[in-house]
DNA sequence: AACGAAACCTGCGCGC
DNA sequence: TGCGCGCAGGTTTCGT
C-alpha cells in the first residue's frame, strides 16, 4: 500500500484517532511481523500511553511514554480501528486500549516489521538511522555528489531509501516523468541540472498527493484513513496504452530495477 | 564495493 | 473448472 504520501496519510488520520490512548493488551498472531522478543515487547508496550505520531520517510512511529515502536507496512500493511468485532484473517497484531478501541494491523502479505527502541536516541538506531533525507530536506548538491558515480539506473537510485527517502514505484515514475528522464538512464550521466529538477520533481510529487491523501489503487477495500485521490493525477504510472498527457505518444511499460516501469519514451530520455 | 536476483508471503487475473 | 504463471505501492540478504 504505502509510500511517504499514504504513510503520512495514515500518521494524520491516527493521530486524530488515536492519540493519548493508553494500551492494555497486545495479541500477536503473526510473531514475525515483531522484531523483538515476543514477551519482552508485550511486556515493554502494556500500560503505555501514545504520546505522538510521526513518521521519518516510509516508517511511522508510534511514541510512547519509555519507547517508541517502528512500523513499516511494507506492501501491504493497513491499520483499522475496531471494537469487539472478531479478527479477519490478516489482522495479525491488535493493541487493546483502555478505551476499548483497538488497533489492528493488517498485512496480507505478512511483509510489514514492528520495531521496539528505547526513547531515547530512537533516531540514530537502526532502522531509521539508515533512511535518507526526504526530498524536501534533502540538499540538491549532496544529492548529485551520493549519485554522479553511479552505474545503476535513476530508477534503482530512486527507489533506494538510504540515498532519498519516500519514493516507491510510483512517484518515482511519475518524477521521473517530470523530469524527462528516463528510468533506465544510468545514473553517472545524469547532469547537475537533471539532477536538482529530480529532487525538485520529487517534491512537487509528493507534495500534491499528500494533500490529496494519497493515491489508491489495487486496493479496494479502504485502508483507514487512505481515500487516496492522487490516482487521477497519474501521468504515467499504470497508464500503459494510454496516450502521455504531455506529447500524446502511447505509454510504455517496461522493467526496470525489477518493477514495473510505465514511461514515455519520447518525453523522457 | 556494488550490482542484480532471490527471498520473504498471499491473492488475483490471465491464458490454456 | 482447474492449474500454472506472472504480477503486486518494499526491503534485506545472497551470490557473482
Amino acid at each position: 500500500m504505502p509510500e511517504l504520501p499514504e504513510v503520512e496519510t495514515v500518521r494524520q488520520t491516527l493521530k486524530l484517532k488515536i492519540l493519548n490512548q493508553t494500551i492494555s493488551d497486545v495479541i500477536i498472531r503473526y510473531p514475525n511481523i515483531v522484531k523483538y522478543d515476543e514477551l519482552e515487547f508485550k511486556n515493554s508496550v502494556i500500560n503505555q500511553t501514545l504520546e505522538d505520531i510521526k513518521r521519518k520517510g516510509k516508517y511511522i512511529i508510534f511514541v510512547l511514554d519509555q519507547f517508541v515502536m517502528v512500523m513499516h507496512l511494507r506492501m501491504e500493511g493497513k491499520f483499522f480501528i475496531k471494537t469487539t468485532e472478531p479478527y479477519d484473517k490478516h489482522e495479525h497484531i491488535i493493541f487493546k486500549f483502555k478505551s476499548g478501541l483497538e488497533l489492528r494491523y493488517h498485512d496480507v502479505r505478512k511483509f510489514g516489521t514492528i520495531h521496539l527502541l528505547p526513547k531515547d536516541g530512537y533516531e540514530q538506531l537502526y532502522p531509521l538511522s539508515v533512511v535518507g533525507k526526504e526530498p524536501k530536506d534533502l540538499d540538491q548538491n549532496e544529492f548529485y555528489k551520493k549519485i554522479h558515480l553511479s552505474k545503476r539506473p535513476i530508477k534503482a537510485v530512486l527507489l533506494d531509501q538510504h540515498i532519498i527517502s519516500g519514493l516507491g514505484n510510483i512517484y518515482v515514475d511519475e518524477t521521473l516523468f517530470l523530469a524527462k528522464i528516463h528510468p533506465e538512464r544510468l545514473a553517472y550521466k545524469i547532469t547537475k541540472n537533471e539532477a536538482d529538477l529530480l529532487v525538485e520533481s520529487a517534491k512537487q510529487v509528493l507534495d500534491k498527493a499528500i494533500k490529496l491523501g494519497g493515491t489508491t489503487i489495487r486496493s479496494y477495500t479502504s485502508s483507514l484513513g487512505v481515500h487516496g485521490r492522487f490516482q487521477n493525477e497519474l501521468n504515467v504510472h499504470t497508464r500503459q496504452g494510454l496516450p502521455c498527457p504531455v506529447c500524446g505518444m502511447k505509454i510504455i511499460k517496461i522493467r526496470v530495477a525489477g518493477r514495473g516501469s510505465y514511461v514515455c519514451t519520447r518525453c523522457q530520455n
